[in-house]
DNA sequence: CACTTCGCTCAACGCTTGTAGAGTGAAGGG
DNA sequence: CCCTTCACTCTACAAGCGTTGAGCGAAGTG
């Protein structure tokens, strides 16, 4: 069933323990808050490990928080209800450990600044409107309060469930932006 | 011109610069990367002076987020385009040093969930639709997240002080998430 | 079976943090 | 003018941090 794993097979595994590790780590508690000593608990594994592994803790972080590429689609507005439909679920535990941070560690904010600027931009290049860049900025940022609204302030009407009764409010709310 | 000021005055006056010092640090740094020493260097005074006026760091921290209890207006939806070229403009101190820390710190996240939800009702009680309380959610959030993207991500189209256009896009946008 | 490689742990460092307590010197009351 | 009060500073400590280098023991090689 499981072929004994060589021995560099295994340093790749216990690699990504801590990274898997680092970004649940980074996702509840922020890039300070987050302490190599717990992940490397997290990891099951001993705390110079992980700087052998991954350089400093800010290269660790830096690893954890990038943003996995998604296929970039030629329509982008449709493309729309999909990201929004993902937001609202549970966050992958990279773009959790990067939103957690925005806010306090420059890096990350750099790193959400880019990853924002790209959605708008691909956004508004889908359209020829006067105010295009400004009404794309305006529907990823909304996307964006929606997302700490719903899973870091925990805003009443967002939680539960209720996720198709949500959408069936904001979907066509968001469309009417780009169309006007 | 200047009264000569009694001991308890200058007093107060110092405990006064501490908490300006402490919001504006913890507005650019957080919860954690603010520290009692580099509080007690913007007020140019002695680091345990400021636990000796405010206990501990957390008590100072819970002061210094504490937001300034608006005036509830009877007619809310009017009240927004109000907030909203508030949140556009510079943010006050305690409002910045909230929402700097709102990811990291447990404590600020449920002040900040208080101060969103007493506005999500005040909203949501002006109307009697079915879905208004959703909608007063959603139309908060979205606030939230235009500041986000303003003062602390720094998306380009919001940048600068094309502040009019900015607001002649949203309102009329907010407010048709109201109305429908 | 001997020898090397190397993934991993152990122990320790220098530094910064929040906080406590003693000390100081000027303001204020008799 | 003396003596108390007290706003403030100085010094110190224990804990936790990121990071480093030496050592161990099993896996791989001949």
């Amino acid at each position: 069933m499981s072929d004994p794993l060589t021995r560099a097979e295994r340093r790749a595994a216990t690699a990504a323990r801590i990274l898997a590790a680092a970004q649940v780590e980074f996702g509840l508690h922020g890039s300070d808050g987050a302490t190599v000593r717990s992940i490397a608990r997290r990891a099951g594994v001993d705390p110079s490990l992980v700087l052998q592994h991954y350089g400093s803790k800010q290269g660790l972080f830096a690893l954890a928080v990038r943003p996995v590429d998604e296929v970039s689609r030629a329509d982008a507005p449709a493309h729309l209800s999909e990201v929004l439909g993902m937001r609202l679920r549970e966050l992958p535990p990279e773009t959790r450990a990067l939103m957690r941070s925005m806010l306090t560690s420059p890096e990350a904010a750099g790193v959400m600044r880019t990853y924002l600027q790209d959605r708008v931009d691909a956004l508004a290049g889908a359209s020829d409107a006067e105010d295009a860049e400004l009404r794309a900025t305006v529907l990823v940022s909304t996307i964006l309060g929606l997302t700490i609204a719903r899973h870091f302030v925990g805003l009443a009407a967002l939680e539960g469930l209720e996720q198709d009764r949500i959408e069936a409010v904001v979907e066509p709310w968001l469309a009417s932006l780009l169309d006007a």
